[in-house]
DNA sequence: AGCAAAAATGCAAGCGTTTCAAGAAAAAAG
DNA sequence: CTTTTTTCTTGAAACGCTTGCATTTTTGCT
């Protein structure tokens, strides 16, 4: 009831007011065990009328742990990005960890950078989002000395942990549909083929499937874009010259504008042109007709990554460096 | 040149190898100018090649300052949000200031946990967007001494600086356009009226304009309903049974499914029945026939929210307590 | 009641910076 | 070449907490 309002209370102001040492209040706030109930009352009861609260700064000094982990991530306003984010924040609080948000616009310079501050702020781990994990980021990586996952991306050379499904399988899966309505000039439209989840795995699953089924690779078929909605909708012309008479599509915003672009000249859909996307984020279900999609359990790899993240700053051991989650194919209007 | 690898290298590291005092070599970090350049440089030198970082925990600790702000948000994966997220971080790293993003679900109860926790973590100043400003949190704002500046929200009570557009008169506007076309059944059509900004200012905003207009107020074309898209797609046959010809959304995704349910019903649009929503957000082009919409500058309302905000932290005295941005209205394929 | 073992508590040394009063060095003035 | 000023630099005390170790109190047994 002492009205000084102006000095900050402490771990030393509770310790005095209660007649106890800081190290004991020190143990009630952490819920050490090793406190006498009637103590810990005590204590709790101080803590309470000073309405003191730890200064999580001085702790993560004394402690060396910030319960802070760092997300980059390319855009939050991308849903694919947003549906990861949302999964890894749930998961985050369920363990009591909070966020940094950092981002990265997709842009190698600035990833750098962001993983550095993050490093100063002395997070405890790292969740990377990014279409391209470059050699000077995993060596960044490495001398971090911190755990770090990847979410919803690949490492091609397999040295960081990672969620996400197998793309490649996926990318036949879906593009096996196509075929099986007989459609033989599939278009692959894409982001940039210079990120590895593009040019390497999705591309893979599509010539593995053309070739399973005995239809000739035509690189005239092959868009390479970036992951814009507009840039979806001005693709049709293309498309259409070279004679597509469906497309995969890697992201599902880029879908949308493929899907608009088309039937925005004319073309109906699915009867002249089909069009299946890969992410299945609510977009799918908002154009019309609704785009066909790989499935992938997006907040799923949010989640898991973030649980994959908290076993690791717990040091517990683990066999695998990458889990896959399942997929699978929805169809919905834009195919047949 | 050093190898022993093991022990971090910490400000007295760098002043011993430097020959300089741990004052010396945080002066150089933090770039004061009472330093002779030969000494700077050669502390530089020093940081450089022992590759030196600043641990910002025991910064924060000292200076009492983290350049760290807090963001509660109801929902990452809400357009609206995000949006206005994004230009929080980009002012936020420009003003080299790092996020901690809390989601808050529109929670009362979250939203009230998660700002005692980012105040423990010692931010030095938190942006909040949410649905509804109770007392509560009111109260609380004040008890935390550190600024706090409401993004796309209003506070009722005028007691915490905000930025956001006039939504009364942004409404107004926007319905005119329908009054013109001779709508006289207008629906409104909204999120929790408990929310201020639907309860109270849009709802002022539909009543003002029908009152301007000699149309009479019917309670019953007042649709409340919640922000998610599918509680749009299914208002359709309560929409058409009230004899409604236009309807006013104060969200986009909601929007988008009031016009997926009324077309996939089979009602034309815009000439049987006009939707415009309130956000102008991506989804509005992506849609067919695309939304007519209220802009307003998402973007900047996050980045004017965060510049308010650095200026507060500065203590740089300012005169207004709110900012109003300016909106407008595009019209689109779903307004006559 | 007496003693060893177990349980509680306290002490004080960090954690890695900043910052301020004070001293040392350099520059300017006489 | 002194004496003053001005510019740099240093030492050491915070900042608010955790934690290993030492000490004290309790408990359980004889």
């Amino acid at each position: 009831m002492d009205s000084r309002e102006e000095k900050a209370v402490t771990i030393s102001t509770v310790a005095k007011e209660a007649g106890v040492s800081m190290a004991t209040v020190s143990r009630v706030v952490n819920g050490n065990p090793n406190v006498k109930p009637a103590t810990r009352k005590k204590v709790l009861e101080v803590i309470d009328r000073l309405d003191y609260r730890p200064n999580a700064v001085a702790q993560g000094l004394a402690s060396k742990k910030t319960t802070t982990v760092g997300v980059i991530i390319p855009a939050v306003t991308n849903v694919y990005f947003s549906s990861l984010a949302r999964g890894i924040d749930d998961v985050a609080s369920m363990y009591k960890y909070n966020i940094i948000l950092a981002n990265s616009d997709g842009n190698h310079q600035k990833e750098i950078q962001v993983l550095n501050t993050l490093l100063a702020k002395q997070v405890d781990g790292i969740i990377f989002m990014g279409h391209n994990l470059t050699d000077e980021l995993r060596a960044q990586f490495k001398r971090a000395k911190i755990p770090i996952v990847l979410a919803g991306s690949v490492d091609q050379k397999d040295e960081v942990e990672s969620v996400h499904i197998n793309y490649v399988e996926a990318v036949e899966s879906a593009i096996s549909n196509l075929i099986n309505h007989g459609n033989k000039r599939i278009a692959f439209v894409s982001g940039p083929l210079s990120d590895p989840i593009n040019g390497e795995y999705r591309l893979k699953g599509y010539k593995n499937v053309l070739a399973k089924n005995g239809i000739e690779y035509d690189p005239s078929l092959v868009f390479e874009t970036d992951y814009r909605y507009r840039s979806g909708e001005v693709l049709w012309p293309a498309l259409a010259s070279a004679r597509a008479t469906a497309a995969f599509v890697a992201d599902d915003e880029l879908a949308a504008g493929v899907l608009n672009g088309a039937r925005d000249a004319g073309a109906k859909i699915p009867d002249e042109f089909e069009v299946i996307t890969s992410n299945n984020s609510k977009l799918t279900e908002i154009v019309r007709p609704q785009l066909s999609s790989i499935t992938q359990p997006l907040y799923d790899i949010g989640a898991v990554s973030m649980r994959f993240l908290t076993k690791m700053m717990n040091k517990e051991e683990s066999t695998q460096k990458t889990i896959d989650l399942p997929y699978g194919f929805i169809k919905r209007g834009s195919s047949k």
